[in-house]
DNA sequence: ATTCTGACGTGGG
DNA sequence: CCCCACGCCAGAA
């Protein structure tokens, strides 16, 4: 399982590290991983990750600040209250004050 | 084996 | 500023 690929491991690592109340974009985990023409492949990780509950993939979002993958979740505005939960404010799926919840990989890790 | 799509991002017109 | 196309890799039909 976890030989699946270190690409995916390394993508669990880094959103594990996603401290609370912050959220990350999927290219910006990829480009930490040197791989960010593969930033699908994160979504794809965390996907994936559906079985490691460690992975908090509702902190994870598009580089817009889009919830893009809150249909995924089993509710159907889980993610957003998960996010809202933890103090971010959501509006319309997208992230308000993107920039300031935003946890960069590169600045902080 | 082949084809398509998908939790994205960047670049060009 | 808005719209379109390409690249990437992996899994499912």
């Amino acid at each position: 399982m976890e030989n699946s690929g270190n690409f995916f491991e390394k993508v669990y690592e880094v959103a594990k590290q996603i401290p609370f109340g912050r959220v990350t974009s999927y290219g910006a985990i990829a480009k930490y991983l040197g791989t960010a023409k593969s930033a699908r492949m994160v979504g794809w990780a965390m996907n994936a990750s559906h079985n490691n509950v460690d992975i908090p993939a509702h902190r994870v979002v598009n580089r817009n600040g889009l919830l893009t993958g809150k249909f995924h979740f089993d509710g159907t505005n889980l993610m957003q209250q998960l996010l809202e939960s933890e103090g971010i404010v959501v509006k319309e799926n997208q992230i308000q004050n993107f920039n300031d919840v935003f946890w960069d990989p590169f600045k902080e890790l």
